[in-house]
DNA sequence: AATAGTAGTATACTTTTGTATAGTAAATTC
DNA sequence: GAATTTACTATACAAAAGTATACTACTATT
């Protein structure tokens, strides 16, 4: 294959947007991502409260999950130096801002299934 | 726990915004899903196409996610009865929405890798 | 008749993701 | 001092997702 037809047919993605898509296909996938945001995002900030709120999660699981959003910089863990210790996990900014990637979901998938309802019916 | 307790503290989001945000993490999520959308936006509309213009893909999972895609209303395949076939897969206009949803990604992802950046340095 | 292009499928395997079940440790209430 | 609450960890296992490699079936070109 020439370079002009690189230059002129195989048009790619400029690599930030397919590193920043991945990002955040990172942070949101799997059976419990969107679960927890949305339960930080509803004011559920304690690991008790957040087991209570997310059906069938196991301690294990939840305890996972939120290290990995820690790493990712979209919680932060809270030690709270009473007794007994309060731990409190709270969405960053960056956190708090996922919102938005939920809302275009939403509105996506709303759309979607009136159309295939559509299609079906 | 009481009725009262439901009402007053344990919101929870409608049914149906649940429903639509699993239905749009099951059409973007995996390896392939969003490399496969994007090149189909592209033009990239052939078997073949796609396979060079998506790195490392193996026919297997082309075949496999082009399939589930198919089955989810967001890719149609169409045979075009010349000879040789010629098979192409395009996009639904659901498909071509989801654009949006990759907007959203691309926006938060950008903005996160700066916040984290700069948090480092 | 042999080679190449298109559009895949088949089989076996590895890795990642998620589940099930039980247990720990510290403090607190009965 | 026994049971309960909070915040987890440990071990073993099952299921889903992805990889590697080879192969097929059809047509077209040389």
């Amino acid at each position: 294959m020439s370079d002009l037809k690189d230059f002129l047919e195989v048009k790619k993605c400029p690599i930030q947007y397919v590193l920043a898509v991945n990002d955040t296909l990172n942070v949101i996938s799997g059976k419990w991502k969107m679960p927890i945001i949305a339960s930080l995002l509803y004011g559920k900030n304690r690991f008790k409260d957040l087991q209570e709120n997310i059906e069938k999660i196991t301690p294990r699981m939840l305890s996972k999950e939120l290290k990995e959003l820690e790493l990712n910089g979209v919680v932060v863990r809270k030690v709270y130096d009473s007794t007994p210790v309060k731990i409190e996990y709270r969405l960053t900014e960056s956190g708090k801002r996922i919102y938005s990637v939920m809302d275009a979901m939403v509105e996506w998938g709303l759309e979607h299934r009136k159309n295939v309802v559509d299609s079906i019916t």
